[in-house]
DNA sequence: GTCTATAAAGTGATAGAC
DNA sequence: GTCTATCACTTTATAGAC
C-alpha cells in the first residue's frame, strides 16, 4: 500500500482541473474557454471534469469561489500599522499592491465577465459579487483605520469605493500595457486630498462650482 | 424610379450589421457573441454578413473602427471653457461625464477585449489601441488647458492616464451596480490635489513617507 | 448584394466500460 | 474517479443560384 494519506487522488484532480481553468478563464474570458481546453491542458479528459464540476457554468463558480477563499485568507489584517496618518496610508498602499499583484486572477477574472449580462447563472453572479464585496469589506475597514472614520462609515465608503475603481482602472490597462503598475503616489495624493476633503466638509453636503 | 439617392443599398446593411453587431459584442463580448446571433438580430443571412466583413474578426475591427471614428467627431474641444481653474475642471468634468454617458459602446468593447490574449488579430489590437490613444490624447491636453500644463507635458500625462483610470475602473463598477456613474466629485478633488501635488514638487521627485 | 444550402470543425454534455 | 466513444447542436465560413 502506498504511503499516500487519506486525501484521494480526486481531490488532486479537482485542484488541478481549477488550476488550468483559473488561468485559461482569466487570460481568454469565459466564454473563449472551452471545455475541451481546459482538458488538453490539464490531461484529464473532458468527462472527469464533468464529473467533477457538472457543467461549464459549474467550473467557473468553482472558479471563483476558490479564488475568493483564496483572496480572503491571503487578506493583510484590516489593523493596519503606523503611528500617524501618513504611516498607516502606506502600510494600506503597501497591502493593496501586494493584493494587486499576487493575486492578478480575481482582477482578470471579474474582467473576463463578459458572461454577466445573458449567459450568467444566478450562482455565478452572486459568487462574483461575493468576491467584489470581500474587496470592498477589506478597502471600507482598512480605510477606515488609516484615517480614523469610526464614525463616518459614508467617507469610508467613498474611499473604498474610489480606491476599487482605481485598482480596476488599472487592471484594464493592463491590457494595453502589460508592465502597468498601479500608481501607487497619485492614489496616495487623491485619497488623503479625498479624505481631507470630507472632513472639512460636512456629510452629504457637496460644494460645487460653476454650473447651475 | 425611386428618390433614393445614390447611396447603395449594401451601405445601409453595412451599417445596421455594425449597429447589431456593437450592440452585441459591447454586451455579450467577442467571443460570446456568434455571427448567428448577429444574423438573426439584424436580419439578413449570414453569407451577407461576411460579403461585407469577410471574418467575425473582420467584423470586430470595423466596428472598433466606426465607434472610434464617432468618438473622434463627438468629442468635445480640447480647449474648455472657463476663466478659471475650477470653471476650466468643471467643464472638462462635464465633457468628460458625457462622453462616458453617450458613449458607453467604447468603454465597454474596450472591456469586451478578453480577446486580446490570443484569439485577437494584429489589426483588433491595434484598432483597439488607436482607440483608447485617442481618448488620452483628448484628456491630456484638455487637462492640460485645465491646469495650464503646457510647460509639463508629464503632468497632463499623470493625470490624464488617472482619470481614464477612474473612468475604466466606473465601466467595471457598471457590471455590480449598472446605476453607477462617474462620481465626478472624488475625482475633481483628487484631480485639484494632483496638479498641485505636481506643481509643488519638481518633476520626477517624488516624496515618500515611512518605508525605507 | 442578397439569398439558400451546406461543409467542416468545434461545442457542451452524456453513456457506460473499467 | 477516470477513461473512450459519441450524441446533438452550434460554430465559422463558403458555394453558387439569383
Amino acid at each position: 500500500m502506498t504511503e499516500a494519506p487519506a486525501h484521494d487522488r480526486g481531490t488532486r484532480s479537482r485542484e488541478a482541473i481549477l488550476d488550468t481553468a483559473t488561468d485559461l478563464m482569466s487570460r481568454h474570458g469565459y466564454a473563449a474557454t472551452s471545455i475541451s481546453m481546459i482538458s488538453a491542458a490539464c490531461g484529464l479528459p473532458a468527462s472527469s471534469i464533468y464529473w467533477h464540476f457538472g457543467s461549464k457554468d459549474g467550473i467557473y463558480v468553482a472558479v471563483l469561489q476558490r479564488a475568493r477563499i483564496t483572496l480572503e485568507t491571503a487578506l493583510p489584517s484590516i489593523d493596519v500599522p503606523g503611528a500617524d496618518v501618513a504611516q498607516r496610508l502606506d502600510s494600506f498602499l503597501e497591502a493593496l499592491t501586494v493584493v494587486f499583484q499576487r493575486h492578478p486572477h480575481g482582477t482578470k477574472l471579474l474582467l473576463g465577465l463578459s458572461m454577466l449580462q445573458q449567459s450568467a447563472s444566478a450562482e455565478a453572479v452572486a459568487e462574483l459579487h461575493r468576491y467584489r464585496d470581500t474587496l470592498m469589506a477589506w478597502a471600507r475597514g482598512a480605510l477606515s483605520r488609516v484615517f480614523d472614520l469610526g464614525d463616518r462609515p459614508e467617507v469610508s465608503e467613498e474611499l473604498a469605493r474610489f480606491t476599487l475603481r482605481t485598482a480596476s482602472g488599472t487592471a484594464v490597462a493592463r491590457w494595453f500595457e502589460p508592465a502597468a503598475s498601479l500608481d501607487i503616489e497619485p492614489l496616495r495624493v487623491a485619497l488623503r486630498a479625498l479624505a481631507a476633503h470630507r472632513s472639512g466638509v460636512p456629510a452629504g453636503k457637496t460644494p460645487r462650482v460653476g454650473h447651475p
